[in-house]
DNA sequence: TATGAATGAGTCTTCATTCAT
DNA sequence: GATGAATGAAGACTCATTCAT
């Protein structure tokens, strides 16, 4: 383990690659799709365009690397939350939670992160393609928490897997969308009482998670 | 009062519209907001794009068009289910299982309809600009329900009207966003049985009415 | 002389022909060189602009005639009065209004004529070239008259005859340019007492003329 | 205090802008106002019609510099030779001549500056208004001169200033307007004698003060 | 005869991208 | 390593013009 294996050039160079990421992740958070160019970004951290071209070989690259690191950051907040191994109930809610909370949180990168920015991808065509794709290993977690609670008896056992946590996904990936694109919606102020953000996406969780669970009559 | 009142030359006239729209969802669809521009919409039918604009006076008019034509088929579907009066619970489910049909049959459409393409509507700013709104028209039909559910005790008491209307419109949003934009998503094939498109849509309404109902542990 | 020459499908067209110059000469005094569009003209006349082209072989031949009426009338009028053959003083005076009145009258038309709207003309490069052009003609009655002024001892005998001639075009021309491009100019209602058009134009005349004439010290 | 406060990137940047001007005002001056084209003017200097962009923010923006450049250098000269103070008689004549002077040096854009080009402007509606706009400035030379020669008893006491100063006014502009449309108009060379520039621009600036002063019998 | 349909060339403008410095 | 200069391709849109009907 040699922290000199990197050095204080290549930091530097990282560095620069890292600001020019949080500028480009918050010109597109900020302006959306159609706001996100290459000179925005370069002037949010008063570079040139070209510079940009240093650290990365075209927009498309970068929107990747955008891309990809927003993945990183979603799979990680799942799994950290799966992984501490709560009784199923508690940990259902709380993973669709951090979902919904990453969607909302930056729903314009959510969306691109799923979506368009680039016609990439070239959607994998086999099953087997899809699930070693970001995208199928965020489908994944779905899939195996929805197995998980078929088989513990936790949610319905006539639930398709797939299907199911397509919706769940759906759900998801809608909520991110509203927000992203419909900014004050129907204003938010018109709710009785109000609602916190955390109390906006416990909220929300509930209600997928809900959709699957067995009618028990005790629930929540 | 013949049907003739409309001259061959008019009917030429419409075809053509029509065909543009055509082409203007399918290049939506193809290659999303970011890939729709006159030019390849004027492709798509074999025209200059000057022949667009002798059909619709500005890009924005022809995406308008889009949408309210979109809107009309969305708010007449759901409108006659409603209508029919049948018993709260099957007319919900039905109700909703007509939001989720137009969203997956034209998924680019419902996206296109509620989302930007253009950057216009400058979001009304108060709620009741809102409700004159196509949005806000679509919206109301889910708010109605929801409150038609609370107060005659098969939705849950709890629920906040204007928030779970929210989380239905995204579980309808998402499911369009995810055929939209996923299209060989988990391939459908390799679901267990199969599923029609039929049940799919049914399958996904009732997740969406499920999730507002209270636990009487006999539904479905 | 015989009528029957003229076909009434002859008559006709010329009929439309005319109706399709006083469009474009009432477009073109409305909006100027910038507004001057096939399709305006047609409008004017709720004509198809396909139609004018059966009138005219393009845009640049519309234009040609419409300069060359406006000459004709241009040096019909100058002509009509030089021909009286009155006293010069008077005369000189009385032909100078008669091109002020069609500069001001008409300024937009005024200067399309003597201008661009079509980089034409070319230029007849040698001088009796110009002499047959439309422009030389009118020119010519400019230095006939000031040769006349100078001959009979009513003009200064030091000037020189050409340039004398380009001094009174300039004088009338900018007129026409300053009403053609600046409609409220200095407001003409900040003139004490007001100014009719005819005392305006007469105004005008009477500046020029007395640039030219000797110093008697008894004038106007 | 050294020049090289300046440096040779920002020079060559100089450069380059004032080439673009100067390409502009060339095009201008061959093809009129309809021919003025981002295109042709990159031509002219072969740039790329992007390469504009650097240097001005828009058509419009270039126009304005263009007008702007232009109006300076015509109230600099104008107002140099009206400070120094000279006997009113000369002083005038010298004022008139570097309006002329102007005019017929660079007659193209002394046209455009009055000019449309750009329906800009849009024609300030109260006499304060227009004072404050360049044409305004540039008028107000011409109605202090002639209220100036009027109650100095050197112009003609009946004259209405503001007609009277449009009189001048026309007047140059219109030997603009001459010079620039009709290239080879009576060709100078065919003139008796032969004609300096500077022989012509006196000519005219005399002829312009003369229509005003009193008709004394001594002058010139 | 008159027109609706259609087009190609051209308008201004933006933007990702390259390259010499 | 960073930049200013420059560009080519593309975007929406206009307009004179042709042609089949």
């Amino acid at each position: 383990m040699q922290d000199s294996e990197i050095s204080p050039a290549e930091r530097r160079r990282l560095r620069v690659r890292g600001a020019i990421l949080d500028a480009a992740e918050k010109v597109f958070a900020e302006e959306g799709e159609a706001g996100l160019s290459i000179r925005r970004i370069a002037d949010e951290i008063d570079y040139s365009p070209a510079a940009i071209y240093k650290y990365f070989s075209s927009k498309d690259d970068l929107v990747d690397v955008l891309k990809e690191s927003f993945f990183g950051r979603l799979l990680g907040t799942v799994h950290e939350i799966i992984d501490r191994r709560e009784p199923f109930s508690a940990r259902a809610r709380r993973c669709m939670a951090g979902y919904v909370r990453i969607a909302i949180e930056k729903p314009h990168h959510y969306v691109a992160a799923f979506t368009g920015v680039r016609a990439d991808d070239e959607a994998p065509s086999d099953a087997q393609a899809f699930d070693d794709t970001n995208k199928g290993r965020a489908f994944s977690v779905l899939t195996d928490m929805v197995s998980e609670g078929i088989e513990g008896g936790h949610f319905r056992p006539e639930l398709d897997t797939v299907n199911t946590a397509k919706s769940v996904w759906a759900s998801i990936h809608g909520l991110a969308m509203m927000i992203a694109h419909l900014p004050d919606f129907p204003a938010t102020a018109s709710m009785p009482g109000g609602m916190s953000q955390a109390e906006f996406i416990d909220f929300h969780a509930d209600l997928i998670v809900r959709s699957l669970e067995k009618q028990s009559g005790v629930a929540a």
